[in-house]
DNA sequence: AGCACGCCGACT
DNA sequence: GTCGGCGTGCTC
């Protein structure tokens, strides 16, 4: 018996216990709570409990029963849901990283927890099926109602809702009542969440050339031998490395009946033709998981990762935080693709934390790359990573010929954007009956309006941002607030009518020239905007795969999986865009994203070639494209970091202070820099205003930390963070390895 | 994240 | 005189 001196309440804590309870909301820590022992609340189990005026769902939290608080003070949970726990690797995994990225434990769980309601008793609806009585007599509709259960797939046996058969057999829902009262039909409770299908494990992979056996061979070895740790599977597009990691994801399904596998994927909105892929290679659909899937599917994938049901999961970057019941391999596709860092919320690198989450978890993680990551190619030489790697399956015919166009000796007309040696391999391959894919990774029409009389430049409102014109629906956007408007006749700030010009190009404007230089050619525009589905893309790369389009003008977008038969050039338009802007990582994704779109040419029977346009054509990473030797370039690349001491070699991160205040902001930063601890091995510099300086009303200014690979980071940041008191009106954001350097 | 508490401007 | 702005602080 105990007194709570507030309340004076007498508590009967027989059979409590103390439990900490974690919940999904940005705070650092866990709290205490009373829980009946009998309802076992072992960490890991879902629990609901009330916090503050409210009642949250929570998560039951490992830790040290040290009693800090007076038990009389604790509350009770409410209740302990009846739910499979979360697995204790998982709670490890976000202590690990909320460690690592240093945003609050609960803001991390909260990420596992994005289905939450999907712990609510499913409210399934009422479905039918079929009994084994006949119709007493038979009507058309009837007929077309009993074929719809007759024609459906022995895998799809859920049973149906009314609407649904109604639907498909193209008959009234009248119809199917009838048939109910008949007693033809039955009505059953549908599961609100199928389960998934089971991969058909005994199905034999595509055959394979003995490259891709040996690889496989020693992936599995190194399974089989209980081995953890991250293998780098390195091959060119078409060496079939997909077929590889396949194999390994059949080989831990098989060792346990319930071990599952996920697959992470850049982004899966584009990615349809993987899916099948997958689906084809385990006769069964994988559960898929990225950011805009809708609720109901959102919630199935959720449950049956949860109960360990879903056993093969295909997903963006979000899907590391899934609930995996038994977790035993995770694969990373494309794993240079800076698809990976996720930049709101929490901060952090999925092909980082999915490497952290096999090592901690004991099982291996393997990553796929034709253009490795230079930290992933650092981590392979140093042999911390294992590697194999697998030639072209088409002995290196797929390389297409690279070279430059130096725009210093040869550049276009007056506005114009391709240059003579381009427009004439354009001419040569249309007189062939080949295609051309000209690639020019900028949306739009222009990435800049200025007006010519008082030189006043279009951005969007409280930004940095310029606005890009888009002259397909005539509006000027913002690409990074989302903000457009229509484009305005006279100059916003000086009124001069008609002096708005367009500066610089995007690919619309590369299509128009092209348009008025090959006007017989048949020629599309892809991008984002022109194919904002992921059905309207695969219409125009389906047309294109069936040289149905002559001239592809085309952005990034194209850059990944199609290969086209016909195509035999490839223009790079700009091919020195992505080098500004400071970036430390700006070579290495030049790099990748060149050959990626260089490789879409040519097959072994029909070499292609790569134009690539450049005002400095002397650049290390045009003189590594043209020799093709890549390792070179990533040596070089590595050197170049080595002596920076930049990641690899060092450690980095970013504080971001956001506020609408340019002075808070400013005393901010001011106050935050000059309580700098001094340490060993650590470099501060700033603060500077971050690229974009003014966003969305807010002033951004940015401080860089620069530690030794040895300094504990964290450890370091936290310890000045919290000598600081930053005004609330200003967000502190730190970002752990920061790509992104906007 | 919510939600309350608290201290300064325009209104019944 | 009060309704309400959102800055600050707390939630076992």
């Amino acid at each position: 018996m105990v007194k709570n001196k507030k309340t004076n309440k007498i508590f009967d804590l027989t059979g409590m216990v103390r439990v900490k309870v974690l919940f999904p909301l940005p705070l650092f820590k866990a709290f205490d709570y009373l829980a009946p022992a009998a309802s076992q609340p072992v960490p890991g189990r879902w629990v609901r409990a009330p916090f503050g005026k409210r009642s949250v769902l929570g998560v039951v939290w490992p830790g040290e029963a040290i009693e800090p608080l007076d038990s009389a003070r604790l509350k009770s949970v409410e209740d302990v849901i009846e739910a499979p726990p979360l697995a204790p690797e998982i709670l490890d995994f976000v202590d690990w990283v909320a460690a690592y990225t240093m945003f609050p434990a609960g803001a991390v769980l909260r990420m596992v927890m994005r289905s939450g309601e999907a712990l609510a008793p499913p409210k399934g609806g009422i479905g039918y099926e079929t009994t084994s009585l006949g119709p007493d007599r038979m009507t058309p509709q009837r007929q077309a109602i009993l074929s719809v259960f007759k024609d459906r797939p022995a895998h799809a046996v859920a049973p149906m809702s009314a609407r649904a058969i109604a639907e498909a057999a193209r008959v009234g829902e009248g119809a199917v009542r009838g048939l109910v009262k008949a007693g033809v039909l039955r009505p059953v409770n549908i599961d609100p969440d199928p389960p998934f299908e089971t991969p058909d494990l005994a199905r034999k992979g595509r055959s394979l050339s003995p490259a891709q056996a040996e690889a496989i061979g020693q992936i599995v070895r190194g399974i089989d031998a209980g081995g953890a740790g991250t293998v780098l599977i390195d091959g060119v597009t078409g060496s079939g490395k997909t077929e590889v990691y396949l194999e390994a994801a059949a080989t831990v399904l098989e060792k346990e009946p319930d071990a599952q596998v996920l697959i992470l994927i850049p982004e899966i909105a584009l990615t349809l033709p993987f899916l099948k892929r997958v689906e084809e290679r385990f006769a069964a659909a994988p559960a898929a998981w990225h950011s805009d899937i809708g609720l109901a599917a959102r919630r199935r994938v959720w449950r049956r990762v949860l109960e360990g049901q879903a056993r093969l999961v295909v997903g963006a970057r979000s899907a590391l935080f899934l609930p995996y019941k038994n977790l035993k391999l995770i694969i990373v596709d494309e794993e240079h693709e800076s698809a990976y860092k996720q930049e709101e919320g929490v901060i952090y690198q999925a092909r980082d934390m999915a490497v952290v989450r096999g090592a901690r978890a004991g099982f291996p993680v393997l990553l796929a790359s034709a253009t490795p990551s230079l930290e992933t190619a650092v981590n392979a030489a140093r042999g911390r990573y294992r590697s194999v790697t697998l030639p072209s399956r088409f002995g290196g015919a797929m390389t297409p010929g690279l070279s430059l166009v130096d725009l210093r000796q040869h550049p276009p007309e007056r506005g114009a954007w391709l240059s003579p040696a381009l427009t004439s391999a354009v001419d040569e391959t249309l007189s062939r009956g080949e295609q051309t894919l000209l690639f020019l990774n900028r949306r739009g029409y222009a990435p800049l309006t200025i007006c010519r009389r008082c030189g006043h430049r279009m951005k969007a409102p409280d930004s940095d941002t310029w606005l890009v014109e888009h002259r397909f629906e005539n509006r000027l956007v913002c690409h990074h607030t989302g903000f457009s408007m229509a484009k305005p006749d006279a100059c916003p700030a000086c009124n001069a009518v008609g002096g708005l010009s367009a500066c610089g190009p995007g690919i619309e404007r590369v299509a128009e020239e092209a348009r008025a230089r090959w006007p017989h050619a048949r020629l599309e525009l892809l991008s984002s905007d022109t194919a904002p589905t992921p059905t309207a893309m695969r219409a125009i790369l389906d047309a294109m795969e069936a040289g149905e389009i002559d001239i592809l003008v085309a952005t990034q977008v194209v850059a990944k999986g199609h290969h086209f038969p016909n195509l035999t050039l490839v223009g790079v338009v700009d091919a020195d865009l992505g080098l500004s802007g400071g970036d430390l990582r700006a070579a290495e994704r030049t790099y990748q994203l060149l050959t990626q779109v260089a490789g879409r040419a040519g097959r072994a029977q029909k070499p292609g070639r790569a134009l690539l346009q450049t005002y400095q054509p002397a650049a290390p990473v045009f003189e590594a494209l043209l020799s093709g030797d890549r390792n070179a370039f990533l040596a070089a690349e590595a050197e170049g970091r080595r002596q920076l001491s930049f990641p690899p070699f060092g450690r980095l991160a970013a504080i971001l202070l956001r506020s609408r205040n340019e002075k808070t902001a400013k005393d901010a930063a001011r106050t935050l820099a000059s309580a700098a601890p001094k340490a060993d091995g650590v470099e501060v510099w700033g603060p500077a205003p971050a690229p974009l300086y003014r966003l969305r009303g807010e002033v951004r200014i940015r401080l860089l930390v620069k530690a030794r690979r040895d300094v504990n980071l964290q450890a370091y940041l936290k310890a000045w963070l919290s000598r600081v008191k930053t005004p609330a009106s200003v967000r502190r954001i730190v970002d752990i390895d920061p790509y992104s350097f906007l």
